[in-house]
DNA sequence: CTGAAAGCGCTTACAG
DNA sequence: CTGAAAGCGCTTACAG
């Protein structure tokens, strides 16, 4: 395909901006530039405006002509740049995804409905970890909106921090009165922006309830940073719903860890360190109870017999587990989906925001407290 | 800050072009344009080219001058267009990572090492799930050629198939030719690009020894799609070891499902529909060896004393299964830094391989085989 | 150190 | 239906 390499034109005003790598003339060997619709065009004999409109399928244009410019695409092996497109139409192909890190199933498993969704509309997503850090969570926001991505979709329980809300503000009001579409799951309402709520508060409560109804008292919780909304309204909406039957909650049977397998490991740990008598454990996520559950049976503790166990949220493994897991579950893969319809769709006067309920789920780690 | 909103020019040499929500004049409400370099210059009093060298700390610039660019760069929020820059800069700072399905555990881990890795160098990772389609996989290697990534990782077994070898060669070549970087975790050397390969065969093999050590001598196998050199490599290593100790793997104990745990449950489960006599199997990926425990479990199969399980990956979970998983092990966060560096360092005269040992992990789902 | 201006690669009103 | 040209928002030699 050497010979169909079009010629350069001979003459510029001034001289081309010196690239690496973009070499002109007979030894571009290594790393030639890309081809242009100039290219296109040229080899195709018609305008650049000719060839655009062909490859845009925009407006009618002669077959002959077509067929010549769509001949010239294929032989240069022409891809448009969409930066240069993105420009000239202002506006992306790609919407941003910020979670605190994909390899925890949880966030998988909304980011496969995130992404199948993105597909379906023929968007790429531009898929961000902050690893819990809330400073670069803000910074991610800076490159999205520097990438004018069409939607920036922030996955994962918010900071209840004021700094941090503030500098979070500051990133996306400019970025939503430019146009850019927000979408939240898992926040407080403080950001104003379009949200998929799981009734945390609501799923932990009927938790409480079921977990009494097996005749449990005696109860202790594994939690996360208590700055993170979700740690606070489930571990609130438990707490409450056990007060409401009379069965107080301890503070000493509350133990933090971090929302990980190894943070529910410890936290079990320290449970069993601090001689807790509860007959009942609930994790305030199934990752953290994957972690309890071999904490406890590292600490020859059987589960459900001498102590139950339950998590919340439904990942797909915990239905693999032995015991398989009690836990509250939430449609996780649908939610990625309503996220990422939500910013899809066009912007409403005040923000949007749309409850998911999450639904009990009695499996082998619960059972009736062991007699006394 | 609605004073602060600098004037746009009165006059235009022609109208300026209309753009969806791009509204000027005073009912901007929903959707104004974005602040660009031009109003920061303005606003700050300054060319266009102070201020751009201001934001990008390249020249030096006059403190004065420096400080009101910076001012009235955070009055406005503004944030740099990053298509404009990659147009003007001709370089992008995304790279694009492809996968099969982000939230397998395998590709999670992966991508986890790739994201981390990407972060360090300040790049942003545009993600990809082909759910295994080969025509997604090379559309999406054509949006990430037009998006002009830095590079493109392609994470997860190849197709054995000539016309999608050849298209994904099309879109490939131009690609590199032009510039672009591309790296491969899993594949074949038919792509001729660098290539971090764990090794499969030597892995099975090694695995194969030691389940003989066991003592088995009746084996079974659960193994993807036969187009994934993965899945013939895997299998191809395990029954040669087997060979050499003169132990025959017949074609009716090797079933095949696909890669994910509801294949891995439906092999095992067409294992025990056949009366399969064997007293050891191996899973040809941890995920199937999760669905092959729960199918056996169904079935009232005890795991491993009625039979032996092995996998191979060793994903993160499978460390709190009960029982463990006997597996091969793999480092498979740091393999996606691995492709992730590779694709970041200058191209070679010829593609690079570097090869990724496997560990063999005994664990709790094997044992000797039962008494006959 | 600073500014005017060209150029990056497209799209799209405007005028044939 | 087609082409010449402006403009999208930056960067960066070039000439002070």
């Amino acid at each position: 395909m050497k010979e169909h390499r079009p010629e350069r034109p001979a003459v510029h005003a001034r001289a081309k901006t010196a690239r690496p790598g973009a070499a002109d003339g007979p030894d571009d060997a290594g790393g030639g530039a890309h081809v242009t619709l100039q290219d296109v065009a040229r080899r195709a004999e018609v305008s650049l405006a000719t060839a655009s409109r062909v490859l845009n399928g925009t407006t009618q244009v002669r077959p002959d002509l077509r067929e010549r410019v769509l001949a010239a695409a294929s032989e240069l092996a022409y891809a448009p740049n969409a930066h240069a497109q993105a420009l000239a139409r202002a506006s992306s192909q790609a919407i941003g995804l910020i979670c605190h890190d994909v390899s925890d199933p949880y966030f998988a498993a909304i980011a496969r409905g995130v992404t199948r969704t993105a597909t379906e509309h023929g968007l790429l997503v531009m898929l961000a970890s902050t690893f819990r850090d809330p400073t670069r969570e803000v910074d991610y926001v800076a490159m999205l909106r520097a990438q004018r991505a069409r939607a920036i979709l922030l996955i994962g329980s918010g900071f209840e921090d004021r700094a941090w809300e503030r500098s979070m503000s500051a990133e996306l009001d400019p970025y939503v009165r430019a146009g850019g579409r927000v979408a939240v799951l898992s926040r407080h309402r403080g950001l104003r922006v379009d949200t998929v709520q799981p009734e945390n508060r609501e799923g932990a409560a009927a938790l409480a309830r079921d977990l009494l109804a097996l005749g449990h008292r005696d109860f202790a919780v594994l939690t996360g940073p208590r700055a993170l909304t979700t740690v606070v309204d489930r571990l609130g909406g438990f707490r409450d719903a056990l007060a409401e039957a009379g069965v107080p909650l301890p503070d000493d049977q509350v133990v933090e860890g971090s929302f990980s397998r190894d943070g529910g490991f410890a936290a079990a740990t320290e449970l069993v360190r601090r001689g807790s008598r509860a007959t009942c454990v609930f994790a305030l996520t199934d990752v953290m109870a994957i972690g309890a559950l071999s904490a406890f049976r590292h600490h020859g503790i059987d589960v459900p017999s001498q102590v139950s166990l339950a998590g919340f949220d439904d990942i797909p493994i915990v239905r693999d587990l032995v015991p398989s897991l009690t836990t509250v579950a939430l449609p996780l893969e649908g939610m990625g989906e309503r996220v990422m319809s939500l910013a899809l769709r066009a912007p409403a006067r005040r923000s949007r925001v749309e409850r998911i309920s999450g639904e009990v789920v009695l499996r082998a780690t619960t059972a009736a407290p062991p007699e006394l």
